[in-house]
DNA sequence: AACGCCGTGTAAAGATATGTAAAACACCCT
DNA sequence: AGGGTGTTTTACATATCTTTACACGGCGTT
């Protein structure tokens, strides 16, 4: 289950919680002011934070800033009831929800829940790791293609279009966007060279079982990886 | 920009944020019902729904509810302030967040941004589910069509409007609506194109038992895919 | 019932998009 | 310069979509 960090200096208000959020199947780690909550935050263990604005030290918002300037990691605030400002700010900074204080547990959590439904396939948060699809691996550090489990020889040009597709896998992709972050360069007219790729991948690919190729088009779209 | 549908019952106050949020540089539609914000809702126009809970007639749970059965758009929630339970039950089904009423215009603002950024590159805002109605089903990820538990070699824009009227099964789809979402462009005036694609998917599925097409003709409207 | 109007069904012609082999080009390396 | 590799352009075949044209059927009117 998802690892939770909890940021409050209310010693009392933060056992409470921990012990109600770990009933609620969530792993929890508390830490009581803002210098720790960033260095815990930006460590990749956690799925999201749930951050007080209102705190001795380096501020909540603050904090939430310095966070936002190093990740995406999702961030829930708590603030006092009423206080708009502190509510806009941190929306404005890219907190991702607030919850006013005194919260209910039970709203907190389905707060919570709401925001890692959301953010659960979020391709944004992961962006160096294996990309996988299907029969189809893509290691975007290495540039190396895994295909039926046997390394793939693909060109420069044939593993970032593929990588494109991979990011978006199970829906189309115009080729304007293959073009722009595939090819680095606008898709003009008459320009069949995306075309001219795909093909090539596919020949590469063979076909499925089912006779299909594994990129479909999508016609006066793009194109699609199927998806799993 | 975002095209928004907002719904409230008031009149009064629909059109004042409607005036703010255009002047913010969103597209607004507003209804006043519950009816016809699920019937907006569906049409695939929107990213955003911002949902009064309090309205006479179907309540904005009540329509929350039924938008959530059919899509994963977003949908933000008007309530009144301090009421905790509507707030809850509204998390608890899908919403994405709420704004107490009456609200300042600036935090709503704050907040549809602060979705549609969340949204913006999340893969689960479009349906990735199989869609099953009778004995077709159709894979959107994979752009894959099964008829009698058999493949159906369907052309690329004949699954889009196949998809199209799958995910309103049960009711009409206006020619207006097939063409914006399958064919990718308004519909014009002695445009025929629907009803010539139409034929063709009506010829390579065949007849059901009764004799009658999968596909029902709505004279004056559209479509429509006959339920389970 | 007979008529005309309008929307729909559909075959076939015309227009457009895609598949792909091969030529042309661009770049690196020796 | 010449060869090798990879990319883009060209050219043509094919697939798919749109338009056209006419037939049919519902529906309201006479």
């Amino acid at each position: 289950m998802s690892k939770l960090l909890l940021v409050d200096d209310d010693i009392e208000l933060t056992n409470m919680l921990t012990e109600y959020l770990e009933r609620e199947g969530f792993h929890v780690t508390a830490v009581h002011n803002g210098d720790a909550a960033v260095r815990e935050a930006l460590n990749g263990d956690y799925a999201l934070v749930v951050l007080d604005v209102m705190m001795p030290g380096m501020s909540g918002i603050e904090a939430l800033s310095r966070i936002r300037t190093h990740s995406k990691l999702p961030v829930l605030m708590l603030t006092a009831r009423g206080d708009d400002i502190d509510r806009i700010i941190g929306l404005e900074l890219g907190a991702d929800d607030y919850v006013p204080k005194p919260c209910m547990p039970r709203e907190l959590v389905a707060r919570i829940r709401a925001i890692l439904r959301r953010t659960s396939n979020d391709t944004t948060t992961t962006n160096h790791e294996p990309l996988q699809t299907g029969a189809l691996t893509l290691y975007p550090e290495k540039r190396q293609t895994l295909w039926h489990g046997q390394p793939l020889e693909l060109t420069s040009t044939e593993f970032n279009l593929l990588e494109v597709l991979a990011r978006q896998a199970g829906q189309p992709v115009s080729k304007a966007d293959l073009s722009t972050h595939g090819l680095g360069r606008p898709l003009t007219r008459y320009d069949r060279s995306i075309d001219v790729h795909m093909s090539s991948i596919r020949h590469k690919l063979g076909n499925l079982t089912d006779g299909r190729s594994c990129i479909q088009t999508v016609r006066g779209i793009g194109y699609q990886l199927i998806g799993e």
